[in-house]
DNA sequence: AGCAACCGTGTTTTT
DNA sequence: CACGGTTGCT
């Protein structure tokens, strides 16, 4: 096999086989690279059978790509490589298994606002109060505890709160089992129990799989590390390959440690670090390194390239975050006329909200667009009713979505029938589904009982249709059966056509799905539905301009790459101040994002900008600080400070700005912020008048304008 | 039963 | 600002 196109190091990482073998792969080394072609070394050099393998990708999108380079260069045999996400393979075991921890198979996966509702309901039934126990946070601390392999017993019960969480952790779990139905951490956490307890069926996969490769390592958390040793108990041949400079998922439960612990872990590991980059220009290298480099406890390694030294970067500061959005908007169309494509350029941001103004500001610029993430499709109401509906045709057990449907579209059920109903369900155990044929005996008016009959019966015929066509043409059946669309047609509003759109997107999903699936199956659909991440979905459209946040960048690349909102509270985020390993977080989460750009990063940032309803002041990012000068290339948007006194009030985001101040230099110039000993950070709006008498007006944030003498008051200038 | 209007509140990142 | 939850009205 030609491992000629390989570097030495490469090479060393494809053709250690035997063992562990931790891999260090610094940003763009080629890391997939060297994955794909040790799946292929594997098999054809060293004569392993490709179902001997198991890869484990981050992204069911990575995984996608990943089997598709192997068959470039295997063809068919590729096809039966095992290569899939920690939860897809989950997913894939538990449904094999897991009546061995007495469940059954056709088990529905609950995810994040399916979490949230069966929490709201745990703690009305405890009589917690949920503006003081905190749906939301329950929710992490459930998560944390599963991504810990920590079961309601164990849950540490300490203090007040623990002793609350773990109450509200045992109803959930019980819940969840009634509906049967697991979350995204039972995913892993029933897996590694299942293994645990059964090793008979551990052992059928530790049989089967000689060969383990675990991408993206420094992402694991505690669960995953545990499936990870468990697989890899028999034969140690366990390849992890990662980058400690870019974990960014600590708040979801990764460790960083299991890559940088993997030698003690593992005292016979090989370690190999791949440290030529081929993707950025050493500009971006050099500026990237910066603002990982003092990060304690880092694994040493450094970082070069042979590329060129490339443009400096191009950092901009402007007067608010509109200004700001029409800076980056003009580069990319300035970028676009001299040839670069929409689809080799992105931009990303630190929280989903700042895309509203790049949106506006792309729109006027006919650019086209497309988001990852924010609101997800899954995640529309019109997707969800619909979904609900075939998650209970799957499991008539789930009670949580059959709740979501009953009076969807609206057919006269309301809130009091259903609450009886579900009393009758817990009075009789028996499920919510089982209730509703019961429902005259509940003190429920005919009337209503009549319907729920029909409703029941409703469901069956659905049922019945199901192995009588395609899966696309049965959702569409759905539709209309139920009166769905026709409810939307009748409401006639620009929401409800919208819906409708989506709804045909639905339709046009499930086609996709159903030429692409080995074997197209109903519980197979709602399975990937619920697995996809917002990437797995990119659409490699020619003409439209990537927007995400800096999370879902990772594992992407760019020609050019805007960085927007580079600014105290945003980058850091306010919330990652706490203490330094969430700081250094925020630094991970920089260098990630810096290091997707192929040939041009900008960064950018505001003085003002909207946010949380209000106007604020911002203050340039650390991390900018941090970028050693001859790097950087500044640039300040507008050019032409305001003179105009009235248009720096009225900046109604008027685009017509004033005329260039022509005064004699002085370091007080409008826009310029400085410091005031009692009124703290200020603007400046207006300066006017000979040096040791001008005058200034300065607008602080917390005392709003204010009349100065420049020499009489003690100015500082900030930054 | 269902809708509209109000209030208050809390704002990261997502498999 | 945008959402959820509640209230009050029809």
């Amino acid at each position: 096999m030609d491992l000629s196109t390989l570097n030495p190091k490469q090479q060393e990482a494809v053709t250690t086989t035997e063992g562990p073998l931790l891999i260090f792969a610094g940003a763009g080394s080629g890391k997939t690279r060297v994955l794909v072609h040790r799946m292929a070394y594997l098999i054809q050099e060293r004569g392993v059978k490709p179902w001997q393998i198991f890869a484990v990708t981050f992204t069911n999108k990575a995984a996608g790509e990943m089997k598709e380079r192997v068959g470039q260069l295997l063809g068919q045999r590729a096809d039966s490589l095992w290569i899939s996400t920690f939860h897809s393979a989950g997913v894939k075991i538990l449904r094999a298994h897991i009546e061995r921890l007495k469940m059954s198979p056709n088990f529905v996966i609950f995810d994040d606002s399916e979490q949230q509702t069966l929490i709201k309901n745990c703690l009305q039934e405890l009589d917690l109060n949920p503006k003081i126990f905190n749906p939301r946070s329950m929710g992490s601390k459930i998560d944390g505890a599963k991504n810990e392999l920590i079961t309601p017993e164990e849950f540490p019960t300490d203090d007040f709160m623990g002793e609350r969480v773990a109450k509200v952790y045992a109803l959930y779990q019980k819940k969840l089992e009634e509906n049967n139905a697991l979350d995204f951490g039972d995913l892993l956490m029933k897996t590694v129990k299942l293994f645990e307890e059964n090793p008979d069926v551990l052992k059928l996969y530790t049989d089967r799989f000689h060969y383990l490769m675990v991408d993206e390592y420094q992402d694991t958390n505690h669960a995953q590390y545990r499936l990870v040793k468990l697989l890899a108990s028999d034969r140690g041949n366990l390849c992890v390959v990662g980058d400690d400079d870019q974990s960014i998922y600590r708040w979801r439960g990764a460790d960083v440690r299991n890559i940088l612990d993997f030698h003690q872990d593992f005292p016979a590991a090989q370690v190999i670090k791949l440290e030529q980059n081929y993707r950025s220009t050493q500009n971006i290298l050099n500026a990237a390194g910066e603002i990982v480099k003092g990060i304690e406890g880092r694994a040493q390694k450094t970082l070069w390239t042979e590329n060129p030294e490339g443009e400096v970067l191009t950092l901009c500061l402007a007067n608010t975050d509109r200004h700001e959005a029409d800076f980056v908007v003009g580069e990319i169309q300035k970028a676009l006329e001299a040839g670069t494509p929409l689809n080799q350029m992105a931009i990303f941001y630190r929280t989903n909200a700042q895309s509203r103004v790049l949106e506006d500001s792309l729109r006027r610029q006919n650019i086209p667009y497309v988001i990852y993430g924010g609101v997800r499709f899954y995640d529309r109401m019109e997707i969800k009713d619909i979904l609900a509906y075939l998650w209970v045709l799957h499991n008539p057990q789930d009670g949580l979505h059959l709740k979501r449907i009953l009076n969807v579209p609206a057919r006269g059920i309301g809130k009091t029938s259903v609450e009886k109903l579900e009393h009758l369900a817990i009075s009789q155990g028996i499920s919510l589904f089982q209730a509703l044929s019961y429902a005259d005996q509940a003190g429920i008016a005919t009337k209503t009982a009549k319907k729920l009959l029909n409703f029941v019966m409703l469901l069956e015929n659905l049922k019945t249709r199901l192995s009588s066509q395609s899966l696309s043409d049965f959702v569409q059946a759905l539709m209309e059966a139920i009166g769905y669309l026709e409810a939307l047609k009748l409401e006639n509003t620009i929401e409800s056509e919208s819906r409708l759109e989506n709804l045909e997107e639905l339709i046009r999903v499930v086609e996709e799905y159903e030429s692409q699936a080995v074997e197209p199956s109903l519980a197979d659909f709602l399975e990937q539905v619920a697995l996809v991440n917002a990437v797995d979905n990119l659409d490699d459209r020619q003409n439209s301009l990537p927007m995400m946040t800096l999370h879902l960048a990772k594992g992407l690349e760019f020609d050019r790459v805007f960085m927007v909102g580079m600014e105290e509270g945003l980058l850091p985020h306010s919330r990652s101040l706490d203490t330094p390993e969430e700081l250094d977080e925020e630094r991970r989460l920089t260098y990630v994002g810096m290091t997707r750009a192929r040939k041009k990063l900008y960064l950018s940032h505001s003085e003002r900008r909207r946010l949380y309803g209000g106007e604020r002041y911002q203050l340039a990012s650390r991390f900018l600080d941090e970028v050693p000068e001859h790097l950087v290339e500044k640039k300040r948007v507008p050019e032409l400070a305001p003179l105009d006194f009235e248009a720096s009030f009225s900046h109604q985001n008027s685009r017509d700005y004033a005329l260039p101040d022509r005064e004699q230099a002085t370091p007080y110039q409008i826009g310029v912020r400085v410091n005031h000993p009692s009124f703290g950070i200020g603007v400046i709006r207006k300066s006017e008048g000979a040096l040791e008498k001008r005058k200034l007006i300065v607008e602080f944030p917390r005392v709003g304008y204010k009349k100065l003498i420049a020499q009489l008051s003690n100015l500082t200038i900030v930054n």
